[in-house]
DNA sequence: TTGTATGCGTTATCAG
DNA sequence: CTGATAACGCATACAA
């Protein structure tokens, strides 16, 4: 017995002494079999080892269970946990993933969107790049009517839908949180305000500024790219300062931490002469000390939402019209970084 | 003019008044295509916005130009930076990556590698789930010759390679470092000895003592799922041990630092009273107070070297034997954690 | 409820 | 160097 051989619809037909429309159809459970008949080609189906072969039936029917993501870098512990809420639902509902990294490079994600695109996938996850501006290169997909679900780092942008959290709440609620504390000068880092995330979060800062009648600085919001050389940098620059400044709200925990130590470092003690809000919920958020306090921001979640919304889009079954956007609620959490008046 | 149509080979043909096989081949670069015609071809292509079809492509020679992938879970830093590597080499080569979690456990691991079959992948990359001890879901892909590798969580297995790190030598040097501090009653934290990283761990923290002729103590291996409870929990354990550990070595970082805060928590003093290494230079590691001592694993890069490898095979290229195994390097790094004699 | 026939877009085998 | 043609395995319109 040649156990290499693919066992196809064909053979099954022929075993049975049936047509391969009926076999196809049965696979399919469709009701118009009847369940005799059905069962006797479930069963063979079993015996024989039959798979179905997913390439001819893309041919056939244009479609290929497969959806594509675009992401800055996986390797965060944000990006990570979108990812896994991503493939759990994906997998559940019988998609595949094909995941591939921009490395915040709009040049890589407009080849990435052309691989994906090649590859026909039936719908795209996108976080976009750090400095993509045009969207050209996503084009091809809207014209195909491909749906298109951009989430955390999204855009505006008919027929596509956005996901993200309320990012100018959670930043407002974070330096209002300062303010609470007695804080005066609070210096915000952020990433120069290009993506929706930073434009927000700095929109959220200076607004409870405003509330509480602190005059917004120009040069309180130290701009760089949220790495934690960025952090060691801001801490460098935050020393100089004089008056020295009571608090920093970062716009991400990494950095945040990364200046935290580098402050540390240099003497300086926190939170009794500077106080520290960071953003993400980063598992460093609550090792280093004191703890951060931070956004928590529902990455996992986001990924299972981004993925439900897409498919639900696919199979044309979603309530949600096309060019919604979704917010997913996120929340101040309070740990030593901040809490206390200054001492100094 | 309908742009929502696809373009096709017989599109370019009939254009141009030649054969489909003559459009085929010059498109695959066939040599035997005269340079004036492919040229003629691939600009008409370009022109008119040819995009091949990868399902009738694939469904003719049978292969997909995808590459599986099973991991325990993605959201970890080093999961999370060995699939940024493997991304980074398969899109490079023209493979797309399909990922699916196994949530450490095997029933979800034989059902994605059913999943991962059915869609034909090219050939699998795994990482065993925690207590996977029967490989017969793997059968199907070694029946068929599809090329299988291991990474990290290995097993010994005809006709597949192994990609890993010298798990007892990083482990044995770890505890020598220890030893060569003054510590004497070293803890070892890690897994039940089910995968061969933690198999092997525990054996080159026994090789370690008996070479410099500490007894091994059972009651030191402290045995859990090194997750951060975990950490927290053998911390409670350590603390009522008589006579008090002077050092842990842990089979990993997360693990190492939840456990040592908890400790300090205690007011236990580190280094002083016990010194702490751990594994996977997660970057935890230098966040956490003191640093924490760790080897350093080379995620990114045993993502790139299983991805290189597998798609080596499948061109047939690949020099090294299919039953071969690839050791990466790795290295003790030594921070403040365990640096200096005992002082209680 | 079942069967027949066709096409999805390629690649590969021949024959020129 | 090029062309004609036959698969690849499946889904579906149409017929029975």
């Amino acid at each position: 017995m040649d156990s290499d051989k693919e066992v196809t619809i064909y053979d099954l037909a022929r075993k049975l002494n049936i047509s391969i429309a009926t076999v196809s159809r049965a696979l399919k459970d469709d009701p118009v079999v009847s369940k005799k008949t059905k069962k006797k080609i479930a069963d063979l189906a079993l015996e024989m080892g039959y798979r179905s072969n997913n390439f001819a039936r893309n041919l056939r029917t244009q479609r290929t269970n497969t959806i594509g993501v675009i992401i800055p870098r996986i390797n965060s512990y944000f990006m990570s946990a979108v990812i896994a809420g991503m493939e759990n639902v994906a997998t559940s509902e019988g998609y595949n993933l094909i995941i591939s990294q921009s490395s915040e490079s709009v040049e890589k994600e407009t080849a990435n969107a052309v691989t994906l695109f090649n590859n026909r996938v039936d719908g795209l996850l996108v976080s976009l790049a750090y400095d993509t501006d045009s969207l050209t290169h996503f084009e091809p997909f809207i014209k195909k009517k491909i749906p298109l679900t951009f989430f955390d780092r999204t855009v505006d942008q008919k027929d596509s839908t956005c996901i993200q959290i309320n990012n100018l709440k959670a930043a407002y609620e974070a330096t209002t949180h300062l303010i609470s504390q007695g804080r005066r000068r609070i210096v915000h880092i952020t990433a120069p305000p290009k993506r929706n995330v930073y434009v927000d979060r700095l929109q959220g800062y200076k607004q409870a500024l405003a509330d509480q009648r602190i005059a917004f600085r120009q040069d309180y919001v130290i701009v760089g790219n949220l790495s934690q050389e960025a952090g060691a940098d801001a801490a460098a620059h935050i020393r100089q300062m004089k008056p020295f400044p009571d608090a920093v709200f970062a716009a991400n925990d990494n950095c945040a931490v990364a200046c935290m130590l580098a402050l540390k470092q240099m003497g300086v003690r926190i939170p009794e002469e500077i106080a520290f809000v960071g953003f993400n919920n980063d598992p460093v958020s609550t090792v280093v000390e004191p703890n951060l306090t931070t956004i928590n921001y529902p990455g996992y979640e986001m990924g299972q939402v981004a993925a439900r919304n897409l498919i639900d889009r696919l199979g044309g079954t979603s309530g949600i019209r096309p060019t919604n956007t979704i917010i997913l609620r996120s929340e101040l959490i309070i740990r030593e970084s901040s809490i206390g008046q200054k001492t100094v």
